[in-house]
RNA sequence: GCUUCUUUAGCUCAGCUGGUUAGAGCAUCUGACUGUUAAUCAGAGGGUCCAAGGUUCGAGUCCUUGAAGAAGCGCCA
């Protein structure tokens, strides 16, 4: 007999014998099962009449043990499911000790997030977890289909870097000398040379310069994989490790980025929203049972479905860093002096700036681009005024900065002229600037943390619980 | 890295100005119950009060240092 999945079992039509396995989530009165198998978020009810069982049967249907069942699917009696299974077969898979059981978080009761981040390894099993990394699937799923139904490349670019130009954080040092044996040149410094690729190497920090190469020839890339940054970073949006997205398009400006963003965030949050309903009404019927209990000024403005509706209903707002400085300086938490940080020309917006415009000021995403030269990367493109560049930051309520990108420096001569700025050795970049010897045209990609973008849709407060097993200063757990 | 807070039973927490034998709910176990849905009822077991020093007749409680975690900030995605 084949086995039949739960989720397609609760849609199948009753009075017919199947095959069901999965893992008791619960067992009230020696009588009710609650199984689940993970192919949705629902359990399936599994009547098991005891007095027809052996007890070594009864005995270790147990919570968190996993158990084949074999009987006839009916409708349910009870008003909490539409079908339950009548037992007949009962198999016991895998035992669990009960005792034990209660120490982990399978135990039937409510955990904090932090228990369930220590024991990561058991937390699929819980339901939050399941809805978010069904869901961080469907993302995932999403994304490659949004590319390719678009005529994107998906380039694989390296993960081990020769390139330290990235100038997108502190990275991670990928070495197999002796650590405790170091050899050393004649100067005394580390002999590289002797190192497995004879130069320095590290974990990349994005994919961006090389998607570059690939987009001034296939015309269209983007990279999905994870990236590196070995910044002390303690907050519950960063990761050391984490998946970012990075198209990178050719013959293309600022503008045709900000619409690309823009277009691609809508599709795949719209993809949430037809094809994970189930686990993202769960989520939402979470949020807000959590809400409840907040004061007021920490609630959510809109529940989690309507905000995701929200974003694809609406437009992004776009302003220029210019009108976005203009705007915080009029605003009454500046008139106030409740800002912390400075309000002038020139400086990096700080996380109450962003909060601001987004969720008190438009209420909705925001785009914000042409930003001062001074406080953004070596490749950005410089526009005519002298002072800014074609750099742009996605701005979402609660996430904060979740895409960052810019139109690409292609005039050769500027680029030139940005490396000596930024103190990056032309012969360490030598291949980038090829591409702008050779048939060079304006280009333009974006990054968006991949992580971030599943903090939206699935509502987690913390980026490491949308992550399987998050890498952060200290953790390296699993 | 900085600031603030937290650390007491398997979990979530209470424990007042320092004072006998450290409590509750849930979970677990035992018993009752054949239609439960966070089942219910009765009972039982379960503690190095984060660690190391210190103050005191006496420390879960006060002080110092350290560790781990959380929130916010900086860096960013």
């Amino acid at each position: 007999m084949k086995r039949i999945k739960i989720k397609d079992a609760l849609q199948a039509t009753p009075n017919q014998e199947i095959l069901v396995k999965g893992w008791v989530k619960s067992y009230r009165s020696k009588q009710f099962v609650a199984l689940n198998d993970g192919s949705c978020l629902s359990n399936m009810q599994v009547v098991v009449d005891f007095e027809k069982f052996d007890a070594d049967i009864v005995n270790n249907i147990t919570v968190g043990s996993a158990i084949s069942v074999i009987g006839q699917l009916v409708t349910s009696q009870g008003a909490g499911q539409a079908v339950e299974v009548q037992a007949t077969t009962v198999e016991i898979l895998g035992t669990a000790n009960p005792d034990e059981i209660a120490k982990t978080i399978l135990q039937p009761k409510r955990h904090s997030m932090e228990l369930l981040r220590e024991q990561a390894h058991l937390r699929f099993r819980t339901q939050v977890f399941s809805a978010v990394f069904r869901i961080r699937h469907a993302m995932s799923f999403a994304i490659h289909k949004y590319f390719n139904e678009n005529g994107f490349v998906y380039l694989h670019t390296p993960i081990i870097t020769g390139s330290d130009a990235e100038g997108a954080g502190e990275m991670f040092r990928v070495t197999t000398l002796p650590l405790n044996d170091v050899p050393k040149d004649e100067d005394g410094n580390v002999d590289v040379k002797q190192d497995f690729f004879g130069k320095e190497t590290n974990l990349t920090v994005s994919g961006q310069l090389e998607a570059e190469l690939g987009a001034t020839a296939l015309g269209q890339v983007y990279t999905f994989g994870p990236t590196f940054r070995a910044e002390n970073s303690n907050t519950s949006r960063h990761l050391a490790e984490f998946w970012m997205v990075e198209p990178e398009i050719a013959f293309a400006d600022l503008n045709d980025d900000m619409d690309l963003s823009e277009e691609f965030m809508s599709y795949v949050i719209q993809y949430a929203l037809d094809n994970c309903k189930e686990d993202l009404e769960f989520l939402h019927q979470r949020e807000m049972k959590l809400d409840s209990q907040k004061p007021k000024t920490e609630r959510n403005e809109l529940p989690l479905i309507e905000r995701l509706k929200f974003v694809v209903e609406n437009d992004f707002e776009r302003i220029t860093y210019t009108e976005a400085i203009d705007i915080l300086q009029r605003s009454k938490p500046y008139k106030k002096k409740k800002f912390k940080f400075p309000v002038d020309w020139g400086v990096d917006l700080a996380s109450e700036h962003e909060r601001f415009l987004v969720e008190k000021h438009f209420k909705k995403p925001v785009i914000i681009y042409n930003y001062p030269k001074g406080i953004k990367a070596f490749y950005m493109r410089n526009n005519d005024d002298g002072k800014t560049v074609a750099a742009m930051d996605v701005l979402f309520p609660g996430i904060g900065e979740i895409i960052g990108g810019s139109q690409r420096e292609e005039r050769y001569e500027e680029l030139l002229k940005k490396c000596k700025d930024f103190d990056i050795p032309e012969e360490h970049v030598w291949w980038y600037l090829d591409t702008r010897k050779f048939g060079t045209v304006p280009h333009a990609g974006f990054g968006l943390g991949f992580e971030r973008l599943i903090m939206f849709v699935t509502g987690m407060a913390n980026i490491k619980d949308v992550i399987p097993f998050p890498r952060t200063p200290n953790n390296a757990e699993f």
